[in-house]
DNA sequence: CTGAAAGCGCTTACAG
DNA sequence: CTGAAAGCGCTTACAG
């Protein structure tokens, strides 16, 4: 056959950029275009064989497809929505980063909504997302235990990947750290140090990370031999201001702590604060140690030793999971859920100690 | 003429969600797709009439771009880099909020890099995104006063929109609110409550803005024919620490003054937690105010009266310039480097009342 | 100042 | 299991 129109030549290319297109991974593999689309996404209907030389092609060639050109062929750009609730500024930052991470490097739309926590707010912004054809959601804590929207997103058979939940719901992807050994890490280190009346400031309980790390905590000591008398377990709420208040009961105490474990930072600074007003030193006369090693653990002084949670990392694969499975749908798969663990940090700064003798 | 190809028909179209396209514009306004491609991108060479119905048009079927199909069609992806630095935790996170939805709506890529402060890591920072072919630069405080960092942007020809900068350099575009004004707008207020002995905390002189809130606050003075004396005025920087230690110092004045004008919300958070620590009653005994609204104003006790910066329709607005000049430059304009202000908010609490009498 | 054609890099719908 | 063709919605390059 001739070519349809007479002209040969002539233009130039437009890009010049080496950027690799889908081509250049099917040449590389010797199959057509389509077959590598097929691999891309999620590899049904081609050979074992077939998508073994695909892979090898995409990873040789080091090639990533085109964002753009993905979302306008599919006609459908996967917009996905992040419901948050006054977590602290320091978390919500670093989730964020993440998200603006991820979402930039895959033509995602991301459309957020804050809610306020307590009343049907919550539901009432998911259902207004629903409504909006949103994807799929992102939940961060403490959105992340709030049943009866997770309930709502399973009726709505949206896809969902909770953040930092303890105890992660059949029905959605979730993110987490181990809570419960990380807790229980904490724990032995303060009992190395020596420690044995060891003062436990517990998250909100509407959060599930709350009782696994009291869980955790409880089973160093019972390794350890050691108990915990009800005093010395104290209600917070994950605020500042909860924190305050915990650690004055702690430290009115007849026979107070020589450590407190925080079960997040922001209430860790409030019992350094609390023990400065006592003109207790940190980490002399007290030990005080937090969770989650948020901006505030290094701001202050002395520095809050802590577990580290690599949340923007988090974040990140949390969009990941989404992702994946909102492409799973619609290519009729049946919906994983899956939920991972990602490694936590013990950070070890300056407000731990031996317990100071006599 | 006949069709081009013998098959008529067949194939059901591709997409049914209703969503417009340039076509629909162009039969609307009776011209090519091309000629409203040329009204979108800046309108030149189409004559002013032909632009006016084009632009009719638009405005009358609402007509979005569909950013996918621009940035492949352009095949430049646009990129933008966003350079911190220590900011609040608060600002930060109100910050990123705004630029994930704009980055969202338009389709960018968006590079996130931290940087630590006072160091040349901001120059190597900025020198490994230009090297890696960024298109424009995001600068959030402090950043947006770093001297160096925006001749080293200016010597390199990119883009930058500097965010909540006191004085703007004239190489760069910049979003601010008259930090003058709001502050002077403050100091009225607690002059019309009779105050006379007003503690002046001045953030990091680093930063533009510090010297900018304190003249606001020093003309308001003035206008009431009310002197500030050296005393009065002590030096912050702008993080909880640096406000704990000029509250002690004001606080542990011979005459103290009866009211505390924090230059931000983080010290003015200090200046209470002092306060509160000298058994002092706020509001009661000492009025405090701070500035900026971050989610600390509104999270300690009592509540801090404060000036509301609008961060995230700030970082909306600049990553909007930002790109503006982009498309510009690229369509060989001149670059224009806009000045934009936007309004503040007096919001008041429950930190501020009367001077106690006697 | 304006438009017809080609093309951006992928996926869908169809046909084997 | 695999591929040839058409199309996503826009812009570039070219021609008037």
């Amino acid at each position: 056959m001739a070519s349809k129109d007479g002209s040969e030549g002539g233009r130039r290319p437009r890009r010049q950029d080496g950027a690799l297109t889908i081509s250049d991974v099917a040449a590389h593999a010797g199959v057509s275009t389509m077959t590598v689309s097929r691999v891309l996404n999620g590899g049904f209907n081609v050979r074992g064989s077939t998508r073994e030389r695909v892979e090898t092609a995409i990873t040789a060639l080091n090639y990533a497809p085109n964002p753009a050109a993905r979302s306008l062929a599919s006609a459908t750009r996967t917009r996905i929505g992040l419901l948050y609730s006054n977590p602290s500024a320091g978390y919500l930052s670093e989730f964020l980063l993440g998200c603006l991470d991820q979402v930039g490097r895959s033509d995602l739309g991301l459309v957020i909504a804050q809610c306020e926590p307590g009343d049907d707010s919550e539901i009432a912004a998911a259902e207004r997302m629903i409504a909006d054809g949103i994807d799929g959601l992102l939940l961060p804590p403490p959105l992340c235990d709030a049943a009866p929207l997770i309930d709502l997103l399973a009726e709505n058979d949206l896809p969902a990947a909770a953040v930092a939940t303890g105890r992660p719901a059949a029905s959605v992807s979730a993110v987490s750290i181990g809570d419960r050994a990380a807790a229980r890490d904490m724990t032995r280190h303060l009992l190395a140090l020596g420690h044995r009346r060891i003062g436990f400031i517990t998250g909100n309980l509407n959060q599930t990370v709350s009782a696994e790390r009291l869980a955790g905590h409880g089973e160093a000591l019972a390794e350890a031999g050691v108990g915990l008398p009800p005093e010395l377990e104290v209600p917070g709420l994950f605020s500042y201001r909860s924190g305050l208040q915990a650690a004055e009961t702690l430290l009115a105490l007849p026979d107070p702590p020589t450590a407190i474990f925080a079960s997040n930072d922001d209430m860790g600074a409030a019992a350094i604060a609390v023990a400065h007003r006592r003109n207790l030193d940190v980490p002399r006369d007290l030990t005080v140690c937090g969770f989650d090693d948020t901006p505030v653990a290094a701001m202050i002084w002395p520095g809050l030793t802590t577990i580290r949670q690599p949340i923007a990392a988090m974040s990140r694969a949390a969009v990941d999971l989404l992702v994946d499975e909102i492409r799973a749908r619609r290519q009729g798969k049946v919906a994983h859920h899956v939920h991972t663990t990602m490694p936590y940090e013990f950070v070890r700064r300056a407000s731990d100690a031996p317990p100071r003798r006599g």
